[in-house]
DNA sequence: TTCATATGTTTATGCTGTTAACACAAAGCT
DNA sequence: AGCTTTGTGTTAACAGCATAAACATATGAA
């Protein structure tokens, strides 16, 4: 526990924040465990204590990603007042998380089937895609049938996904006042 | 031109060529550069004679691939016959095509930045990417603001690209009826 | 034929993730 | 207290990577 000694004290949780901080103002999801460790003021082997292999690292960064993402998806959902609007405004989040945070965001999908395998082990990881998942299935009305229900949540996450994706590759300018008539329409439309 | 001598003859199109084989079997778009020399039979640093860097290689690879793309998905909306249903048939096309090649449907867009620059330079490159961007925009109704119509293509195509990039980092199944219903939905509500 | 050029080869450099062997500190046991 | 076990750090090594430099060979033009 005293500083400045052989032993670092919680090198896994500083590694992932600093993982995190490095990671936040990149591009690329591409990160050497050699410059974490460097970063963190440690040996590259070191890490090994904490993580088995880079993948396991690299998925649990991307777990909280996840959870970033989830918590500033609600915030912005309670900002609009909930309901429909609560519902666009989730939207709009996703993609806006996405241009601020290019390289968690792509790390946390490419990691996302290793994710997936964690919360079957663990019991009660909190879960911010599968929460996502649930939010959006929720959202829509109960009226409609099972299949329609499912195929109308399934375009929404579709929708802005794939407009977080276009944008981070360079094939569609962020533009937010767009982002938000594409949503918006298409909650409209969903409702 | 002899065969089996100390030079190949066409080495470029024979990475390029190889590189596709290898891709397309494969899901991660990870290709080495020793990998495909080894495949092809040749050094690794002969490659470096045709292409200035393993980036210049992908693109190279993504271009193809995008082509290919291209084609597929016109002969899809030709086949539907065009119109409405050609429409949704080259929406579905598009998913089709990142399930059954997801390493180069990743790869593609992971390059895509850089195929654009290409596209700058040369002439009359054929670009399947600004091809997609144009014929999506060319389908929505002329009666429609230009802000309506850009909204609808681009709705059109993050919904379709959202869909592979969620099946591709295994986030939902494929489900080929599932999908049809989703983009089919979507075509009848944006004409 | 001779020579330049294009296109191969081998070798070397500095990066990477990962492992093995070793060093130190803290905690538990007697 | 001392002894030992366990957790966590270190350095040194390995194989594989992209890439570059120096060298070799085959083709085409003079």
């Amino acid at each position: 526990m005293s500083a400045n000694t052989y032993h670092h004290g919680d090198l896994r949780a500083a590694a992932l924040d600093t993982g995190l901080r490095l990671l936040k103002g990149r591009d690329d999801d591409d990160l050497g465990l050699r410059e974490l460790a460097r970063e963190v003021g440690v040996s590259a082997a070191a890490l090994y204590r904490h993580f088995p292999n880079k993948r396991a690292l690299r998925t649990a960064l991307a777990l909280e990603a996840a959870e970033a993402l989830g918590t500033f998806q609600k915030s912005a959902s309670a900002a609009a007042g909930g309901g429909s609007a609560g519902f666009a405004a989730m939207g709009i989040a996703y993609v806006e998380y996405a241009v601020e945070n290019p390289a968690l965001f792509r790390l946390m999908f490419r990691q996302a089937a290793d994710i997936d395998l964690l919360e079957g082990d663990i019991t009660e990881v909190s879960s911010a895609m599968r929460g996502l998942r649930e939010t959006v299935a929720g959202l829509t009305p109960e009226t409609m049938s099972d299949d329609k229900r499912k195929a109308s949540a399934l375009r929404a996450w579709s929708l802005v996904h794939g407009l977080a994706c276009l944008i981070l590759d360079g094939q569609i300018e962020y533009d937010p006042d767009l982002i938000r008539a594409v949503v918006s329409t298409h909650a409209v439309i969903s409702a």
